[in-house]
DNA sequence: TATGTTATTGTTACCAGTAACATTTTGAAT
DNA sequence: ATTCAAAATGTTACTGGTAACAATAACATA
């Protein structure tokens, strides 16, 4: 391996100058400069990371946890913190946590021991906190996207989940819907929490009380909302639900799924409006009503905090960045 | 920060049996190593990788890069890389090359100066024989994945091209069409002229010529397919085509909303068949007919052999898997 | 008790850079 | 020619670990 040694020999001067060839720091006369570029591209000298980070403490690596790639909503989040960790001169890496605690651990502490310079995270769950101060025990910045945590003081990058949440309920009780139902994600999450909220102040606001036994929690995951509808499709003509909101796109996918599966067509026989776009290409094919996320900028602007705070330009206070959903509406919730 | 010597100081030892505790290695008294273990969870003592990296060149880090995360069938590969990775112990850094071979040469370069252990690659092109290059020069591992190179002995993962192709003509020449259009990526691409090739000679076995003026070349990338299409469709109705085939899935979704701006229904007025699921979620509203590849295991593989070479276990030989797609028939490619 | 072997622990040098300070060179001003 | 600040370069010590070898301890055997 060539190192900055064997530069510095061939070159005729010492290691600091090369050093500061390589950096642009300090000040080295112009023919030096040239004479050591040049034997620096003979040799293809490559700097080496590991002793470089050793000295100054800094990877130029950020971790990205999330908690499925494969998920429309955070193939685009990676996207927007790809480009822009990218255009920063960082590097991201990539970690799925599955909406699992545990997971998330293991990933924290091979963050901790891998030496990020910061973590950008979809937390788990409100018991992430343990996670997130692990990391300000060991004064690793983090920025939060999507989901907030309860006691966590942070900067976040966040959608308007009340916002959208009301538009898709309003758009639903304008197509005559009185019955309708909630199947949400874990009320240990901050966004299922606040669309929640948000169904129940707005079916009050237009006079139709919410019900307890059209209001269900499951996973967030790609899983089973069979039992769940199952359980709607099967209530008695007078109770059943019309219109089934689905906190997020997987969810939605199950739900629409499961319908199809036990012959009820949508929107006909249900209708159904989620948060999140399923589908990968906006325009492609649409089919559900959606609150759709500014999923990349998520991403984008989560590195763009991060990175500020970790090389402390900005403000010292936390930020809170709140982007308004898009609502899009399609076949889905709409008869004919 | 607590280092080594930190806790050999309060643990009465040299740093040198601290380091024989964490790594598990040398011979160490039971007494002694609970004594260090003890006090390094006191002092939360995490091991400085940029050090040991230094020392034992290695950084349990690996480099995909892929064209863009957002297509559906790469997020499958990077789920696929980072979950057999997080397996064996490795971190995942990612990179979106999006089919620029300059891209794609910025992240080689920032790749050798972070020392990565290896890298999965789908290259952009055979243009991407440069950077292969610099990478065996370099002396890092590299398996490709999807793509293979002209001049380039490696490990690859990779697709049956001609077996989906022959498939999905086949399955277009049975439904009647006679007239079938190919709307192709780059041939500077293996998987392009692997499709092609099984395009030309699977029509010719049924009888069918080939048409030059009836094929074309694009990229691969999500952008307009309309100029085509628009010519396409404009054609004389003797020789416009009845079918087109799009050799992958950014490509048929472009295609199919060309159509349908242009007025034309699919399958009615055009069948489409294509390479590689646009649909993120397997089974939900599908339309397109296509030949769906194993992709998860492209990435899963693929790191499997990727770290099979780096700790030198395995064959001394390069392996080439090839997987077979598999075909599901949709609305796009059957009438009524 | 002496001796050889194995188990356990320590010492030293080094990995490839950089910070901080020291020294030398340079060129203009006196 | 002398002086001095600024520019250019060098020296040394250190970053936090590990490999290789050295030294010591422990124990059974002769």
């Amino acid at each position: 391996m060539v190192t900055i040694y064997d530069i510095a020999k061939r070159a005729n001067v010492s290691s600091m100058t090369v050093s500061r060839v390589i950096n642009n720091s300090g000040t080295v006369k112009e023919e030096t400069r040239k004479k050591v570029e040049q034997i620096i591209k003979e040799l293809n000298y490559i700097p080496n990371s590991a002793a470089r980070s050793l000295n100054i403490k800094e990877t130029k690596i950020l971790s990205l946890i999330i908690t499925d790639i494969t998920n429309p909503f955070f193939t685009k989040v990676a996207r927007g913190a790809e480009d822009k960790a990218k255009q920063m001169g960082y590097r991201l890496l990539l970690s799925n946590s599955d909406e699992s605690l545990e997971k998330e651990s293991e990933y924290i502490n091979m963050i901790l021991s891998s030496g990020v310079d910061g973590v950008l995270i979809a937390p788990s769950g409100d018991q992430s906190k343990k996670n997130l101060r692990t990391l300000i025990k060991h004064r690793i910045p983090f920025v939060l996207i999507d989901r907030e945590v309860d006691g966590i003081q942070s900067d976040v990058v966040m959608g308007d989940n009340f916002d959208g949440t009301r538009k898709l309920i309003e758009h639903i009780i304008q197509q005559g819907h009185r019955k309708i139902a909630l199947i949400n994600g874990p009320s240990n999450i901050s966004t299922a929490r606040a669309r929640e909220k948000a169904f129940i102040e707005t079916l009050q606001l237009s006079g139709i009380q919410p019900e307890e036994n059209l209001m269900y929690n499951i996973s967030f995951k790609q899983n089973n909302a069979e039992k769940i509808v199952e359980k709607l499709v099967s209530l008695k003509k007078a109770e059943r639900p019309t219109a089934i909101f689905a906190a997020n796109n997987f969810i939605a996918v199950d739900t629409v799924k499961a319908l199809r599966d036990l012959g009820k067509s949508v929107p006909e026989d249900m209708a159904i409006v989620c948060f999140d776009d399923p589908e990968p290409i906006p325009g492609f094919n649409p089919f559900l009503t959606v609150a759709a996320q500014p999923d990349y900028n998520f991403g984008y602007l989560g590195v763009q905090l991060l990175i500020e705070r970790i090389e402390k330009k900005g403000p010292q206070g936390f930020q809170r960045i709140v982007l308004p959903p898009e609502i899009h509406i399609s076949k889905s919730s709409i008869k004919g």
